[in-house]
RNA sequence: GGUCCGGUGGUGUAGCCUGGUCUAACACGCCGCCCUGUCAAGGCGGAGAUCGCCGGUUCAAAUCCGGUCCGGACCGCCA
């Protein structure tokens, strides 16, 4: 969290309640002001700094509300200078004295304490500190995994608090607008039954019941749609959930999303919804009035002009299609591809023509480590084009490329040709970063975006067979339930290219669930083992459905402006799965496997 | 599972490519002394790392090689 590349200005949190303070204290370090000048007070908080000056010691009081300063005159306040002086810093301590306004030339206009400090009458440590392994403040750059090992130092440092805090108000927002439209919070359980998400499930042995596991949810989707059945009509929770899946900076396997369904609704009314939501949230949040309704792009278009389903609109360099014009083309490479079935796709980066050596290699780099077999580039400089394999280019090839991607002077060409996916994987990558490189992404902007007509199935490379895009229950758009082309009822909704939610409307007529199951290779009594409670449920009347889940940890990131999901959750674990704070994951002791009846292997 | 980057006092970095001058440098922090208005207080002095771990090459390794552990980003995976 060393800066805030996306971050709005946040509106700050309400005054406190009227609530008495505990242990007597008056006020909140953060919260004095000159308004409080002539009363008498009783702080308490961590010291951050100390300011010794022989004489005078200044001590800076922080709690969560912010700091405050508290002045020692040896001549005023032996005792409590005595204290001062000694005192370490994160000591805690209680601080009764009075409040004043700072003599002249003495005011700090960067604080909100600034302009007061607090005269001791009396300091009391109540618990010292050892020397904190890092320091406890804004802005440090430390390692990692020391900050989770010392979590709670790290949630001490003001922004870290703020984003806790960010992160209780987004949620709250979350809770007072379902509330408000009749949606009911119900609780569904955590030890279950594998749900259909397609993830890695984490299993939880069974005491009594020997040998047989629970699974931890990935989502709570089955039990939505049974209270769907149940005739609770408006249902929404705010529910962790959780995916054996391999980490990335914006994807944790304990997450948390705000889960919603509703009875009977098109499409359209739960977009309109979760756009009401996001309105509310921003508006609350940033001051932000968000424009509705957000742009939509169906899936197939969003994939052929951002190489992405998840893609950032907030700049250009969209992608050109150049397959056709290099078809038999004399770069040999490309003809082949292209002959094979392949694409070739590029975009010009605007002014990045003079680029080094150095930096074209870490592109090409960038490319090859996505999976594409390569990467062509081409430097528009003045009216000459520059490219390692610019003698095999014709004229007419040339000619293709810039008016396809619109190049002139000074672009950056960059062109990749190789399987569809791959294409779409490499000029994705390359696109985030040539935008980033060139500080191409506008700050404080919000856009969000409506990806539609998802595509129904996937080819699963690993189970040789069709799976689901989404999961079994989601309708399909029409009776095109040809695998390679139909679409479904379902949409994701995406934040300045990143992935927030996705949700559908869902089979409710049994006769197209059978079919779904049986195109997926089920056989009825494999989808009976699975979803039989589901599929019984269906036989008593269920209400044409749907909803969609969203990601509040992927909210919370881009409001508070990071770029790492861990910062925005209180006790995250590393990449390879471990806790730094307690140890997790430890061996069960042999106790416990005997218990469950349970052998390691 | 794969690719790439990183691991040097409490913290953050430099040094590593071009082995020896590194008995490892700098900043912050810490400790001591001085200092009565600062707010990244200031001044002076001091302690503190054998360079993630193991092994190898070499007269000599923080520096080269191999392995390994840990962390991060990405691909696969995952909505």
């Amino acid at each position: 969290m060393d800066h805030h590349p996306g971050r709005g200005r946040l509106v700050s949190a309400g005054a406190s309640s009227s609530e008495p303070l505990a242990g007597g204290r008056s006020h909140m370090c953060g919260s004095v002001r000159a308004d409080d000048e002539g009363s008498a007070v009783v702080l308490a908080g961590w010291v951050s700094r100390k300011r010794d000056h022989g004489g005078v010691v200044f001590l800076d009081l922080r709690d969560r509300e912010g700091s405050v300063q508290v002045v020692a005159h040896p001549e005023d306040a032996p005792g409590p200078h005595a204290v001062a002086s000694e005192v370490k810093p994160e000591s805690v301590v209680r601080v009764e004295g009075r409040v004043r306004r700072r003599p002249e030339g003495t005011v700090n206009p960067a604080l909100p304490t600034g302009e007061v400090e607090v005269a001791a009458i009396a300091i009391e440590v109540l618990t010292e500190s050892e020397t904190p392994p890092f320091p406890v403040e804004d802005g440090v750059d430390v390692e990692e995994v020391l900050r989770l090992r010392y979590r709670y130092l790290d949630l001490r440092r003001p922004e870290m608090t703020e984003v806790m805090r960010l992160r209780h108000r987004v949620v709250g927002a979350m809770r007072r607008f379902f509330d408000e439209r009749g949606f009911v919070d119900v609780e569904t359980p955590m030890l279950t039954k594998s749900t259909p998400e397609g993830a890695r499930d984490y299993l939880v042995p069974s005491r009594l019941q020997p040998g047989k596991v629970y699974a931890l949810p990935q989502s709570p989707q089955m039990f939505k749609q049974l209270l769907m059945v149940a005739g609770f009509d408006r249902y929404y929770q705010i529910v962790r959930c959780l995916r054996d899946e391999d980490l990335r900076a914006d994807r944790h396997w304990e997450f948390t999303q705000l889960d919603m369904e509703m009875s009977f609704p098109t499409e359209r009314d739960v977009q309109d919804l979760i756009e009401a939501m996001f309105v509310r949230v921003w508006r609350e949040l940033l001051e932000v009035e968000l424009t509705t309704p957000f742009p939509r792009l169906t899936y197939e278009e969003s994939m052929a002009r951002y190489g992405s389903d998840k893609p950032d609109a907030r700049y250009g360099m969209e992608l050109a299609d150049l397959t056709e014009a290099f078809r038999g083309s004399g770069l040999r490479a490309f003809a082949h591809v292209v002959e094979n079935g392949g694409l070739v796709k590029g975009f010009a980066a605007p002014g990045a023509a003079g680029w080094s050596r150095k930096d074209l290699d870490a592109l090409v780099q960038e490319a090859t480590s996505r999976g594409a077999a390569g990467l062509v580039w081409l430097a528009y400089q003045r009216s000459d084009v520059k490219s390692p394999v610019i003698s095999h280019l014709s004229p007419d090839e040339l000619g293709a490329v810039a008016s396809a991607t619109g190049a002139g002077d000074g672009d950056l060409v960059l062109l990749v040709a190789d399987q569809p996916s791959r294409v779409a994987v490499a000029l994705d990558g390359l696109r985030r970063l040539m935008a980033s490189r060139l500080g191409l992404i506008p700050q404080g902007q919000w856009s969000f975006l409506w990806v539609t007509d998802m595509p129904l199935f996937d080819w699963g490379e690993e189970d040789h067979a069709w799976v689901p895009n989404h999961h079994p229950f989601t309708a399909p758009a029409s009776d095109d339930l040809n695998p390679e082309t139909a679409k479904a009822r379902a949409y994701d909704i995406t934040l300045n290219g990143f992935e927030l939610g996705s949700g559908s409307i869902r089979i409710h007529r049994a006769e197209v669930q059978r079919k779904m199951f049986d195109l997926l290779g089920l056989t009825p009594e494999q989808a009976e083992e699975k979803f039989g409670f589901l599929i019984r449920a269906f036989r008593y009347g269920v209400p044409p459905h749907g909803g969609i889940a969203v990601g509040v940890d992927r909210i919370v990131m881009l409001l508070a402006g990071t770029d790492n999901i861990r910062d925005v959750i209180a006790f995250p674990k590393t990449a390879s799965g471990v806790e730094p704070l307690t140890g997790a994951p430890s061996e069960p002791s042999q106790e416990q496997l005997d218990m469950l009846r349970m052998r390691f292997r």
